[in-house]
Formats: C-alpha cells, sequence, structure tokens
DNA sequence: CAAAGGGCAGACAGACTTGTCTGTCTGAGA
DNA sequence: TCTCAGACAGACAAGTCTGTCTGCCCTTTG
C-alpha cells in the first residue's frame, strides 16, 4: 500500500461516518476499524481527532459545498439569478436522498458550540457558503449582495433543518421566499 | 426537604445544564452534583438520564416556548399579524442575550438523530411551535395557515443558526421576509 | 542481501460514562 | 420514643472514550 492511501482512507472512512451520524457519535476506534487502519498508523497521521475533524471539514467543503452544490446549481440553469434559484432544486433532491444527513457544518457548530474550534472552523465554511451565494448575487446584478447572501442563507439552513424534521417539501417553500427575495434586492431604477 | 424538591432541583438545573451545552456533554455525575442531589436520588425520580431529557423538554416547551416566545410576542403588539412580526422583535432580543443557548429542540435533533427517541420528541415539540405559528395565522386571517406556518418556521430555525454564527442582525433579515410572506398569505379577492 | 520504514494488530493506561448498591442521617407521624 | 420514608454520600461495576506503546510483517531501497 502507498503511504499516502492510508491517510485518504482515513478521511473518506470519517466523511462517511462523522457526516451521517456527527462527531462525539464516532470513536477512533471504530473509525480505524472501518478504515482498515491500525490505530498508530492513525496517530501517525493525525495529532488527535479533532485533527481529524478539521481535515474532515475540508473535504467537506470541497465534495459537498462546491462539487455538490454550487457546481450542480450553477449546471443546472443559464442565468445568475437561475443559478439562485437552482440551489433549492439541488437541495429538493439532495433532501429526497436517503443518505441524506444534513449540513455537517450546522450539525457541528450545535454540538461543538461557537466557541470551540471546531465551531468555530464551522462557522468559516458558512461563510464560505454565503460568499458563494454573494458571488451570484453580484453576477446577477442584485443590490447589496452581502446583505442579500445572509438572508438567502437563512432560507438554505432553515429548510435544511426542516428536512431533517421530515418536510421534503421545505425546498419549494424556501424557493418560494427566494424569489421574492430577489426581487426584493433587484436594483432600484 | 419536601419530597417534590429533589426532584424538581434535578430538573431546574437540568434546565440550565442541558439548554447551554447540549445533552452528551453533562454527565450525570456533574448533573447530581450541581442539583446537590444523591444519584440514588437521582435515579429515583428518573428511570434513565433519557428520562430526564425527556422532562427536560417538556420543561423547555413551557417556559421557553410558551412563556418566553410566544405570550411575549402576543404582548408586544396588538392584531395578530403584528404579533406575528413580533416573534422577530422577540429572537431580536433574545438573540443579545448574554445566555442565548440556541434553540435545544434543533440541537438535540441534530445531536441525537431524527430516528434517536429524543430526536422523535424533539420534533414533535418543533411542531408544537408551528401549532403556535399557524393559530397566529389562522387569528390573522391568513390563507392555508398550516403551509403558511411551515414557511414562516423556515425563517425562525435559519435566523437561530444564523445568530449562533453571530450574526445578531438576523432576526432583521428573517423579519423582512416574513413580511413578504404574509404578503403571498393574505386572502385573495 | 540486508536494513529500514511504514502499516497492521492489539494490549494498555487513564479518564471518562451510566447505572447499581450499601450505608448513614434527618424529619414526620404514631 | 419508635419507626420508616426519603435524601445524602460515595464506593463500585461495566463499559466507553482518546491516546500510547510494543511486536510482527511486508515492501522498498541501498
Amino acid at each position: 500500500m502507498s503511504p499516502a492511501a492510508a491517510r485518504q482512507r482515513i478521511v473518506d472512512t470519517a466523511y462517511q461516518l462523522f457526516a451521517r451520524r456527527g462527531i462525539r457519535d464516532v470513536g477512533v476506534n471504530e473509525l480505524i476499524s472501518s478504515a482498515g487502519v491500525a490505530k498508530a498508523t492513525f496517530y501517525r497521521h493525525f495529532a488527535s481527532k479533532d485533527e481529524l475533524v478539521l481535515a474532515f471539514l475540508e473535504q467537506r467543503d470541497r465534495v459537498w459545498t462546491v462539487d455538490l452544490i454550487v457546481a450542480d446549481a450553477r449546471g443546472r440553469a443559464g442565468t445568475p439569478t437561475e443559478q439562485l434559484l437552482a440551489i433549492f432544486d439541488v437541495f429538493g433532491d439532495w433532501f429526497r436522498r436517503d443518505d441524506f444527513e444534513a449540513c455537517s457544518f450546522i450539525n457541528i457548530l450545535l454540538e461543538m458550540g461557537a466557541n470551540h474550534p471546531l465551531g468555530r472552523a464551522s462557522i468559516d465554511y458558512l461563510a464560505k457558503i454565503r460568499g458563494h451565494v454573494q458571488q451570484l448575487a453580484e453576477e446577477a446584478g442584485l443590490r447589496d449582495a452581502e446583505d442579500f447572501s445572509r438572508s438567502w442563507h437563512i432560507l438554505m439552513k432553515g429548510s435544511i433543518i426542516s428536512a431533517t424534521e421530515g418536510d421534503l417539501d421545505a425546498s419549494k417553500r424556501a424557493q418560494r421566499m427566494a424569489r421574492m427575495l430577489i426581487e426584493d434586492y433587484r436594483p432600484r431604477p
């Protein structure tokens, strides 16, 4: 096995387990067992469990935020405005997946608290998500893109919680409010 | 000490600790130590820690949902429509309290998962919150009050997460969208 | 061919967890 | 005064957690 293979296997396994079940519910023993890795190997690559969680958050940003949500939404529509709204179409499909596991950044933020290093890291990644929305808003020529993105993000996060409760149509509801929000932020003549 | 005093002290202490730090982070030993209660006394009143959590959720519904949010919002305004919007004024004050601890129902739902008994109980209490909103929507004469309350709840939950991230103006943003939502659900002639 | 290094398996330490159980003390009522 | 319920204190069991350390094996490289 290549030297980097073990590390990658650890991160990949962590992605599966942490995303679905949270941080505290997954112990190091279960993790290394699932990854087929010795404990010494794990601690050779990561100084602590928390450091692995940081690596997981980074992976989550790449795989979920960027590839799964933003790229998909951009590919589904032509204009930036339509791309913004397409976020909630992507959410609709995502909510219905049987491996839907909510937003790890929100989960970890609430699980660890806003003062914990992992909570703070989650806040940073949530801000990155808002950055993508802000970018689209600027492309769409909306007013006050930063402000807009904060309101938009409220809709995203709220609909995710509702979906966790079982409301699979939460994406439709959020999208309807999102349309109104776009109208509200259109440039005034 | 009266026989009920010990139980009440346990529940009161649990409220303080669970609301602020979540379930998993508070052990039974710390809890009984804080409450000044013997372990045997604790297990005389509660069959397990989970059963105490259920009692906490019930208390949270009474103290927080009903007394702190709904009653306050109703008292702040005259018409049902204004009372609805006042929810976010209450949120604005709540977000700024130094003991702001987010929504325990959301926290526990995400912490334990939607399939866990405590997660399911949290879902039920969240539904109760929607019920209050629905009641107000009906008093305001809005169309489709149940649907309306689901969208409204998205704004409430999303703004709470944003406040946890540090955006203290999330209540204002949510309120602005809430106004648009009310317009959208006004009875059509 | 030999040495070195990385990975695997798992024992181990020490600190936690929930929950049980034993014993002591206090206060109320007969 | 005697009794008894209930509270307190704390040892204890059984299992969890993270993190360290010791061997053994395999592969790669000098």
